[in-house]
DNA sequence: TCACAAATGCGTACTATTCGCATTTAAGTC
DNA sequence: GACTTAAATGCGAATAGTACGCATTTGTGA
């Protein structure tokens, strides 16, 4: 199994050069465990005492979607993707339309679902899930 | 019921001022069984022969979602919302991830499902779902 | 250590969407 | 139907997130 090893055993992928600004993007989106946004995990370097352009953590976070080692979601009614790192973990989150804030969702109601199209076949490569509503502080 | 009415019979939403450029968003939309980007409606109000300026037809489709009538969506992998018709018939979509084609989804995975979340509670208000692969041409 | 392909810094460009303001228009009132 | 006025539109310019181009720097295999 993972013959092919295209993501290494200290997580980082095969084949990909390693720089600073690359440890810097994957460390802040290890360490965090809510999406975050491309300027937040520009803020969190420059914070670490590190640096990287913010075109540079595009390309880094492009890059890494690429490889399967980084997430890549949109949340409605947000005008910005959020990133986080593949825990290789089935999730999907709520989001409180008050104040914005994640929650992560511990079922999947996709688990035992077989979704039915009209007329046309479609197979299915995975789903993409987001419950909203209000937060408990926000109700 | 429906007492306070609003949105009329006429599926035009209480209160809200008739114009030229509006009935045609309205109609654009209602005559598609596809949601719509700002840009589709706008070129298809051309094509009708009226005319609306794209910031217009943003400003209409904004004031529409605030009244109920027409539902925004954003589609993941693409930068730009789309829009269609509320029908109030729930509804999902199937997108085809190589030509972007929109399936209509007949069943709903959230029908006989409850979220759990760890220890916060969070009134669910609605969902988004959305299924991604291959359509039959695609395959 | 060297060479070179690849990555970054940096600025600029692009695209979807929003905003500001002068002009026009819908709709209630006389 | 004309008048009035608040609200809508035309139009351009601004904004925000993201992508791109190119000169310079850097990682890595020889």
């Amino acid at each position: 199994m993972n013959r092919l090893k295209k993501i290494k055993d200290d997580g980082w992928p095969a084949g990909v050069k390693k720089t600073k600004q690359r440890e810097s993007v994957l460390a802040v989106l290890k360490n965090s465990d809510k999406p975050l946004s491309a300027m937040d995990i520009y803020s969190k370097i420059e914070k670490n005492g590190s640096s990287a352009w913010l075109s540079t953590v595009y390309r880094i976070l492009e890059l890494m979607v690429k490889k399967g080692v980084v997430i890549k979601t949109n949340i409605m009614n947000s005008e910005m993707a959020v990133y986080e790192f593949n825990r290789f973990k089935h999730k999907h989150y709520a989001v409180c339309m008050r104040c914005n804030k994640i929650i992560i969702m511990d079922n999947c109601p996709m688990d035992k679902f077989i979704p039915q199209f009209k007329d046309e076949e479609f197979s299915v490569i995975g789903h993409n899930i987001e419950i909203f509503g209000f937060c408990k502080d926000c109700k």
